[in-house]
DNA sequence: TTGTAAGCGTTATCAT
DNA sequence: ATGATAACGCTTACAA
């Protein structure tokens, strides 16, 4: 394997400086005409790539862009890293995935990468920021709004109008005895969706016994757990809304398991519409965010601001309602 | 914000050589005791952190490493991804998601950023490679044997043996007629499992009618498909065995539909265990392979070849049968 | 054991 | 418009 090719040999091989190769190869409006496709034509034919590392150290931009995400394996963060690559992609940034694993430590891991060089920037998916995190400039936009920090561009979606969408869903459907599982407590996320359902229950004049309102943890098993303690109430809900999908599977796994008949007996709403959805039985009725365009989106500011946009952009993409067959008038109603 | 702190600076600080200070930091043991200590404390108090871009121009070595899927929307590579990393992490590596979406330009683009020395190895989990890809003494593990390549590390599992366990379950739970959905048509992995399940089939004296074989892709919509054939059969299977859990999960959801009930008119076994196969009703008896430790395993082979490990290494994992709640006894044997 | 100095490949500054 | 040269921060012969 010959040594790879340099600036060096192709400026030697035409009898010109290293500079002027160098500008003809970056910023070819530097260099004038004959010489520039001159240059361009023999670096194609030599096959020459330039050497990241150099050109990095000597730039101080590594050209990289690290996505941070609580757990890798939650598939809910699948699309959005897929458009958030999209994007770099284009841009010629490399994207580095970034997994904590709801761990300080590797979160601060992270940021250290950042600070030390190996990425001109960041999009947060995780919980939380390093505590004394004084951004040395470097460019930083938070997804999904999982972190609470004014200051810092961010892409969000209006959880409590999701909450709502499903509510209305409901009771448009005769439902009057509505529960809800909640997301983790204390996660911005999670409590947005719960006011959310709570304040369209008020709107439309309906009672929320405590118990209709179950904590959970955004996974399958306290779904299932959620359902068991909400069907053996004396007067359990008609429909149940899950903070997101992999509990509301939950939910349709219990029910089922108890002989329950979806949406016969038991209405359910899920959220994020991750393909999981389509792939229970029955298909859940589930709010839809656009996660690729989040990831795009999220990755367009964190380059505006590689590009020098300085003032924090905020944008806010709307939910969608996916009417699938997990909802049914309430059988009361019906009788 | 103050510039970063470098050797130069420690050196200074301490009067003492760059060199010696460098040596210090990446090859202790040439160095003098008093010395060493000296500066290794200096290094963190000055909170001194090597910039590696210069280290990596200097070394051609990047420290990192790119695990290429497919497609990185399929949960499937979700936990190889996570045990590979882990195994990177601890070697001080960085892993790069590289998703190719199935397109060989893309695919391309990763073996040059391998070529250009922007990764020091890779592990691929992708179709295939490129056609004179001629491997400049660049680590290459192929995990789950996507590719059918001599030469290569691999890591894989016995795919034709894990068809067969799931036909052995089946057989010795009495079904006789049982039916396979594929995976994608010449793809080494479909291929092994259906080799596998024809054998069993073969080996238990039993007959495989020609429609008891339906194609599929490893994707839902086409395990919905393949059950609506089948089931359209003069004489239905009582068994199905998917080759993967996706398409087990539209087996299950296409016979709920037709009102049949899960297993006790159709048994069911997926493979891969991905967690659908839990989050599904029932949950899916299947095939598991332990795919962290696949990527632990194909991440670990890649560093000992970056370690100057020369022979192509190869290991197999077992598979295992998960039962769950989706295989129970035929019902004209019952009765 | 430690120091000197060259060099990794590129881009930026300053001349010409 | 192009060229000479220094510099980015680090490691490693080679010398002392």
């Amino acid at each position: 394997m010959a040594r790879n090719v340099r600036i060096k040999d192709i400026a030697e091989a035409l009898g010109l400086s290293t500079a002027t190769v160098s500008r003809a190869i970056s910023t070819p409006a530097r260099v004038a005409e004959p010489t520039r496709s001159i240059v361009q034509a023999k670096a194609a034919e030599m096959n020459y790539r330039p050497n990241v590392q150099a050109r990095s150290l000597r730039t101080q931009k590594s050209m990289s862009i690290i996505v941070a995400v609580r757990d890798i394996s939650n598939p809910f963060y699948l699309e959005v890293f897929k458009g958030a690559e999209a994007v770099a992609h284009a841009g010629k940034y490399t994207v580095l995935m970034g997994n904590t694993e709801n761990n300080p430590a590797r979160e601060a891991e992270y940021f250290e990468m950042l600070r030390d060089g190996n990425a001109d920037g960041m999009i947060l998916m995780t919980g939380s920021m390093p505590d004394g995190w004084t951004g040395p400039n470097k460019a930083l936009v938070v997804a999904l709004e999982m972190i609470d920090d004014a200051g810092l561009s961010r892409v969000l979606i209006d959880n409590a109008a999701a909450a709502r969408k499903a509510v209305d869903h409901l009771v448009a459907m005769g439902h009057r005895r509505i529960a809800h599982i909640t997301g983790p407590a204390g996660e911005g996320m999670s409590e947005r969706r719960k006011a959310g359902f709570v304040a369209a229950l008020a709107d439309h004049g309906l009672d929320l016994p405590p118990a209709y309102v179950q904590p959970g943890d955004f996974r399958f098993d306290t779904g299932r757990d959620a359902t068991r303690a909400l069907l053996a109430l004396p007067e359990p809900p008609t429909a149940i809304f899950a903070a997101n999908d992999e509990m509301a599977a939950g939910v349709l796994s219990e029910a089922q398991q108890q002989g329950l008949s979806i949406p016969a007996d038991l209405s359910v709403i899920g959220m994020d519409d991750i393909y999981l959805s389509r792939a229970v039985f029955p298909p859940l009725t589930t709010i839809s965010q656009p996660r690729q365009d989040i990831g795009r989106t999220a990755m367009e500011m964190l380059l505006a601001q590689l590009g020098g946009v300085d003032e924090p952009q905020e944008k806010i993409f709307p939910t969608t309602l996916i009417e699938r067959a997990t909802v049914a008038r309430p059988k009361d109603e019906r009788e």
